[in-house]
DNA sequence: AGAAACCCTAAAGTGGCTACAAGGTCAAGC
DNA sequence: GCTTGACCTTGTAGCCACTTTAGGGTTTCT
């Protein structure tokens, strides 16, 4: 299999894969003759289970973690289970934000019922007036 | 006011306030004989500004855009409103993007009661079984 | 034979900072 | 007057997961 039919197969770029081999998440495959990357079977289960866990948001250091686990295929996954409850925790770290974010962003833009001049416009003076924090560093990695 | 004042004025470090007038957020202020920026309450209102559109996520694009709406206080707040409820749509998007994923993540989540051995671990084989989609571009850049 | 489609490497760009290196300035205390 | 330490200056590199670009080589179709 040749780069493109492995992209296509994964549903991802080629230039994708060669950044993951780079990363050392995708092992390196054997070479043409014109030096062209040649795939087998493995690869191609390897690389969809990266985009799986990618389209799950996780990190690369997460998959990398998992792929480890999976090449010590006797060992107890109680490792791998407490990984995906602290992924799942960063998940719903960033939705409590997000979702108070939404409510600060509806309250202001309330403050704006309708168009005026922008030195008297509520959003504006909403902003300009807010408590200025500092922001907290987040536990998370989605955002 | 010394940069070390308006950081501590404004919450944020005084990296960030040299990174946002190189990006054109925070006009240059004067500098004393010894070449320190020396700023003025202007300064600090704009700085305010800017964290607290920062702290709800707005870009520095978003934010350049308001602080030039700003400028030109007599004009319709029309585009502010517009802009405002872009951002408000961006948040959305996201959320149910995380909304989704949490559910995937419990369901995965609970094929693995208890511990066994990683090739048996439901996880793993949810992961390897699931289908590998294309990442969709999302209209959002929180995330 | 020529064009289109594919492949290669290496380097730079994305966003919003943060951290570091290597120096210059200033106020306080001894 | 001299040191200590806190502050200031510029410039550069790092973070993350790619994406884009530049500048070439190979294969396949017509």
């Amino acid at each position: 299999m040749k780069i493109g039919e492995l992209a296509r197969a994964a549903n991802c770029g080629t230039e994708t894969i060669r950044f993951y081999e780079k990363e050392g998440l995708l092992p390196e495959p054997l070479r043409t003759e014109a030096n062209y990357r040649s795939y087998e079977q493995q690869h191609l289960e390897r690389l969809r289970f990266i985009r799986n866990c990618r389209s799950l948001d996780m990190t690369h250091d997460e998959i990398r973690s998992l792929l480890a686990y999976i090449d010590r295929p006797h060992d107890n996954c109680g490792p791998v289970n407490a990984l995906l409850d602290e992924h799942i925790n960063h998940v719903n770290v960033r939705l409590a934000e997000l979702k108070r974010l939404r409510d600060q962003l509806s309250t202001l833009r309330r403050r704006c019922a309708n168009p005026q001049a922008v030195e008297d416009c509520g959003i504006i003076l909403g902003l300009v007036a807010m408590p200025t924090r500092e922001k907290m560093p987040s536990d998370t990695h989605l955002g």
